[in-house]
RNA sequence: GGGCGCAUAGCUCAGUGGUAGAGCAUCUCCCUUUUAAGGAGAGGGUCCCUGGUUCGAGCCCAGGUGCGCUCACCA
């Protein structure tokens, strides 16, 4: 058989289309259209007690060949890791004519007994075996060894973070901990859903393709609909059409998907991201407080077993209640500046303490958020909820009920980064129709990043809207702490990367 | 976007101006309980790209591309 659109041949993968045609010569069908496999390769190791002796059909990819003239033992690796095979020529006739022409990276189904090798291990004895799919392109070889204390050591292994990310199947399958992780993430998920199910949410899908964009200070990403020939945005939160939905008359909203952010990519931004955002109407701030407790211990116990977690070297502990702080209280604090009192010139002086330069046109409310992240953010390591924010810097936040200048707004930190933001969600349409027009002013003196007026859900917050509480977590970063992640390109499955060439 | 670093065989990496290297993988031969199997032999390269310096460049210089780390911005 010719090479055909395979571009990049080399002479392994030469080889390996000569040993396609033989395999044609020889009947032999190299794609197949099924194996019924009845057991799997860690449940084998497993329940080897039980399964000693016992027939069983197994199908993965070929890992390693360790060939011994008329015999061969072979580690195959499945969904569930890894076992090994002992082919025998006496036990499978033909096939292991056929075998001869299989590499690593093809996958096999094979019928055999169970059994323990002289060494120990437990592998299956194979009376018949079926290649189900040839691989063409070799797969990174990696070897194992063990040490005398019983740690794996991994050689040659395939560590090239460039063609990981973009290949990312052949980093799942030669880097079996990557897989980890990502089932990890998928359980994160599904507790979330069946934490916020039982407690009776309703799950609901709103746009990605907006006419106009809020609930964030991002930049969007724009594009166009042909037939109604209008530019559309990249929704950047879901929040305004959620709160639509408290207005309807849903009290117990969430939604878990895709966000999308024009701005730069670095390890904790993806270009796109997993969002969990959730309204209750009827509760406000403090409650969900309590809720973001009670929601991450039940994933860390359900998921992990535990709420105590190894991250970045920090021992980190979600079990609730996490720690309150004030974010007046904590600036003045560590830099001495009571921020409700200061004057613009103050916040400037003390933000070039810290090295932070602002653009003359900074709001208060900004310089104030500047300052939290220089001067208390980086001293925050166990979970802790900061509470209070400046106005300026939250136009959808319902104003403090005792607190001049703030609104009742919380977002939750561990180890200096966010990984929450929460309020009690602005209620009142007189109110909103002036934070959007601020927002305005912002937007008209250069900050790309301010609120746009969204006359529609002002409209539907005149029709009336309850008391709500509401709150947004970054699924991603959540992951990430989660699992022990340094960077969100090793919790999401297809970071965005440049092009290739 | 700024600074620093990296790019050599399918993979992991050596190679500081004079014939392109190693281990694993691949191929041939031997080997029916091995496990980084073993023994004997062989093949395999756009040294990221484009220019420059030089008698001569994988190596030195300039520009570019991609990636990593870091700072800034952001969730």
């Amino acid at each position: 058989m010719e090479n055909q659109n395979i571009n990049d041949t080399n002479d392994l993968i030469k080889r390996r289309f000569e040993e396609l045609s033989q395999l044609y010569e020889k009947g032999f069908e190299p794609f197949a259209y099924g194996y019924d496999v009845d057991s799997y390769s860690k449940s084998i190791k497993n329940n080897f007690e039980e399964l000693d002796q016992i027939n069983v059909k197994i199908a993965g990819r070929i890992m390693a060949i360790r060939r011994m003239g008329k015999a061969s033992f072979t580690t195959i690796q499945d969904k569930e890791g890894r076992i090994q095979i002992y082919l025998r020529k006496d036990d499978v006739g033909d096939e292991y004519d056929a075998f001869k022409l299989m590499d690593i990276g093809d996958i096999i189904g094979v019928e055999g007994y169970v059994f323990k090798t002289k060494t120990g291990e437990t592998s299956v004895h194979v009376k018949s075996m079926k290649l189900l799919s040839k691989s063409i392109r070799p797969i990174p070889i990696a070897k194992e060894t063990t040490d005398e204390e019983g740690n794996k050591i991994i050689h040659d292994q395939f560590t090239d973070r460039e063609l990981r990310y973009r290949q990312r199947y052949v980093d799942l399958i030669v880097n079996p901990e990557v897989k980890d992780v990502f089932k990890k993430r998928s359980a994160i998920v599904t507790t979330i859903r069946s934490f916020l199910d039982t407690n009776e949410f309703v799950e609901v899908e709103t746009p990605v393709l907006q006419p106009i964009y809020g609930g964030a200070a991002a930049r969007p990403f724009v594009t166009h609909h042909n037939t109604l020939d209008m530019d559309l945005y990249l929704r950047i939160a879901d929040e305004l059409y959620l709160k639509r939905l408290i207005v309807g008359g849903f009290d117990r909203v969430y939604e878990i998907s895709k966000d999308f952010r024009n701005e730069g990519i670095d390890k904790t931004h993806n270009p796109e991201f997993t969002m969990l955002e959730l309204y209750v109407a009827y509760k406000d701030y403090n409650w969900m407080m309590k809720f973001v407790e009670q929601m991450v211990e039940y994933v860390a116990v359900k998921v992990f077993g535990k709420t105590e977690f190894e991250v970045y070297g920090t021992t980190i502990d979600f079990k609730g209640p996490w720690i309150r702080l004030s974010m007046v209280d904590s600036i003045k604090e560590k830099t001495g500046l009571d921020i409700l009192t200061a004057t613009k010139e103050e916040l400037k002086t003390k933000l070039k303490k810290y090295g932070v330069e602002l653009e003359d046109g900074a709001s208060k409310g900004k310089m104030i958020d500047e300052l939290f992240g220089a001067a208390v953010e980086p001293s925050i390591v166990q979970p802790t909820f900061v509470v209070d924010y400046p106005i300026e810097i939250s136009p959808l936040a319902k104003k403090h009920r005792t607190k001049e200048g703030l609104v009742e707004r919380f977002e939750g930190y561990v180890l200096g980064r966010e990984i929450c933001n929460a309020f009690s969600e602005l209620n009142d349409p007189i109110d909103q129709r002036e934070r959007f027009s601020s927002q305005s002013e912002m937007r008209e003196a250069g900050d790309d990043e301010a609120h746009q007026i969204d006359e529609d859900y002002l409209r539907a917050m005149e029709f009336g809207m309850p008391p709500t509480a509401g709150l947004g977590i970054g699924i991603d970063r959540l992951v990430m702490l989660l699992t022990n992640q340094p960077t969100i390109r090793d919790v999401i499955l297809f970071p965005q990367m440049r092009s290739e060439k």
